[in-house]
DNA sequence: CACGGCGTTTACGTAAAAGTCAATTCAGGC
DNA sequence: GCCTGAATTGACTTTTACGTAAACGCCGTG
């Protein structure tokens, strides 16, 4: 496990700008440290990075995926805050699960769609 | 099945403004017919609105769900497009798979800080 | 016939999520 | 000590997906 990523090599890595990650950490998102001005990316900001990118590609805004990423961390100490904090996870959970429904619909009109295409070319007498 | 509805009963049913259903028309993703200036929707329009909410809780763009739109229509007639057609399906079934891993892996994670937050309750002799 | 309610068009506004550009700064190599 | 390439900050711009406001048409009701 490397110690430090420079802002370049994840720009790489995940194919985004070094606009974007200034972006996620004037978000508050990550807090890579820094040397100088030049900022140091740690694993867990890499991790941070890759969870990001997930929500992004789930559809979630900025401050979704700020909520979600605050319910990874350490649980708070507080009975009520940990209550609640469950409660919010539930909610996710479900927001999640309806993606997943919406998901497999859709998968599943698309495969008839691809099953209609077949089949004009089964007619057209195309040997593939 | 009815045979019209009109702009306010679907902006109840799917909870969005007459302003959403206008620009969906503007951008051609629906087509309801018009009897003088008045919109009517068939229940075919209904169904793309279905559609359309559908891809936007899952993070497509506009245009990646006219897009997605366009391949459930009926399939070309000539075996180039065909083909064509085909390919951008599997595109979007993969690009649905990627998502479907990303989900799973978020309700992975939101599973864990859920038990992490019960755990750190237990810990604290809460009773349920 | 005045009204309230629904519907329409046109036009401008806006929030989110970056992209782009300019001006600087800094660290390392020769 | 200077140069080059990488990095930074800040300001302005862009795109998407609508929101909002103005001004008006149509129609059924009291």
């Amino acid at each position: 496990m490397r110690e430090y990523y420079s802002i370049t090599e994840l720009t790489r890595e995940f194919d985004i700008s070094t606009r974007t990650l200034r972006f996620y950490e004037d978000e508050g998102l990550i807090q890579p440290v820094r040397r100088g001005r030049t900022r140091l990316f740690r694993p867990s900001d890499r991790h941070l990075v890759r969870q990001i990118l997930r929500g992004k590609r789930l559809g979630f805004s900025i401050n979704e995926i700020r909520e979600i990423i605050q319910m990874y961390r350490e649980p708070p100490g507080e009975v009520g805050q940990l209550k609640l904090l469950i409660t919010r996870i539930n909610e996710k959970k479900e927001d999640l699960r309806q993606k997943r429904r919406d998901l497999e619909e859709t998968l599943a009109e698309l495969d008839q769609a691809e099953e209609s295409c077949v089949e004009r070319l089964v007619e057209l007498g195309v040997n593939t």
